[in-house]
DNA sequence: AGGTATTTGTTCGTATGTATC
DNA sequence: AGATACATACGAACAAATACC
């Protein structure tokens, strides 16, 4: 039995917390290293298994410990750098080949990764913030393309698309296959060549479906996208919302002064 | 007593926490609104107080909802304080007038939103990511300057900027002191004007640190932007990370194709 | 102002289930 | 098969903050 002292103000699961955190930070418990079991750490610090979870918890919900029944509990290994992203930016590296294969392919086989995606199509009433961005009013219909994307079979991304009707009727984009040519390729042909993008960036925590369908850790935050494409009218043709979770990307942007 | 099925696959906790979910998404408990408290959520379904707090745990990591001893627990209600961090971009609306006051202030008072600063400089040797975006070697001494940042006196964000310390040393940014005309001024003037930034963008859980610093509310992710200013040789001359609550924050930005 | 009821926060104990070694 | 470890669930008690009369 170690500290935990009852006359500190702090409960005994933020002491306990407290004290395992900086067990990690000083590197006395190492990334992948296996955490002393529940009892373990109940004896060693003289309080009940319950205590020991609330603490526990704590450190889960920061994303520092990671929990596995029958198995133990284990250090998150640094972040395995899994990088990637990039919506970029004015720059001009987009070469024309490049525009062969739609972008989140092309990003994931740079990197030497297979791709898969999962496409469904439907038609749905636009919610009040989709309408807005599309400068329509709440409940017009609108063509929504929803793609699950995954790197080496592992969920990497949730994208919905979502197209004015009118623009999208009859062309490819309905269709749930693969847009390979990419579905700015698509809309240009359509006559509505995108030449704007306004992005908004929000971050949050996910549901438990989001943690389902994304294969989320504890404690790791989602970090959302919402992309307006406009044509060269300024009329917006697309908005784009993506769901990123936050332990496998970095959003990388360029900015001229 | 209402549903919680033993025959479903799901823990109690976890259908429990869903059904609220429901109740509060369906707009059934709308945002502001009073939760029933443990004990009636408990007899409601026919379960204990723990498995109750069991479900709000999960709730109020979603940030969904917060609770106060004494008082009870409420949905959180949508946040009005919605801050648009704005810090694009391409498109040239900063007039002369603006450069008047730094970019935070202004970001500020355009809102009808009273600015405050607390700043202290420091000299510190660079740690690698810091190093690796100036070019040099982790270790080299740079300036520091630490911001906290509040609105209304609410902390708001914490910015941090890195300096080659051959650049600012006899300039104003070594004084903690707020630079009304900004830093990028301050750097023009040094013959290094910012003409190019590089963002780069995540998120994660922050630390207790950061919660106290920040007055997070719990199941509030961080966003983390750093940004490098390149010069007119395409020279780092400086490297901002800033901290940004997620309850409280818009990242905008705007994209040539 | 003061006291009581209500509500969430903390902490213990105990038991059983389920995954892994 | 058995031991170990985390997950789920119940019960109970007291503390601390708040609300209400």
């Amino acid at each position: 039995m170690t500290s935990l002292n009852p006359a500190d103000s702090r409960p005994l699961y933020q002491q306990l917390a407290a004290a395992l955190r900086d067990r990690i930070t000083s590197g006395d418990l190492q990334p992948g290293a296996r955490f002393p079991s529940e009892a373990d750490l109940a004896s060693q610090y003289d309080t009940s298994r319950n205590t020991v979870r609330l603490a526990l918890d704590a450190l889960r919900n920061e994303g520092l410990i990671v929990s596995q029944q029958g198995r133990g509990t284990f250090v998150r290994s640094a972040p395995p750098t899994r990088y990637y992203a990039s919506l970029t930016g004015s720059r001009a590296q987009r070469l024309e080949a490049e525009r062969q294969r739609d972008t989140f392919t092309q990003q994931i086989e740079r990197q030497g990764r297979t791709a898969r995606q999962v496409s469904t199509v439907e038609v749905v009433p636009a919610d009040a913030e989709i309408a807005r961005h599309l400068n329509m009013s709440a409940g017009t219909t609108v063509a929504v393309r929803r793609r699950v994307m995954y790197a080496d079979n592992e969920p990497l991304q949730l994208g919905d698309s979502y197209y004015p009707i009118d623009i999208v009727q009859d062309s490819k984009i309905m269709n749930p296959a693969d847009v390979v040519e990419g579905t700015d390729q698509v809309l240009e042909d359509l006559g509505h060549t995108p030449t704007r993008y306004e992005d908004e960036i929000t971050w949050r925590m996910p549901t438990v479906d989001e943690v389902a369908k994304l294969h989320l850790g504890p404690g790791i935050p989602l970090g959302r996208l919402l992309r307006t494409s406009f044509d060269q009218n300024d009329l917006p043709i697309e908005v784009y919302v993506v769901l990123l979770p936050g332990d496998r990307h970095v959003l990388l942007y360029e900015v001229e002064a």
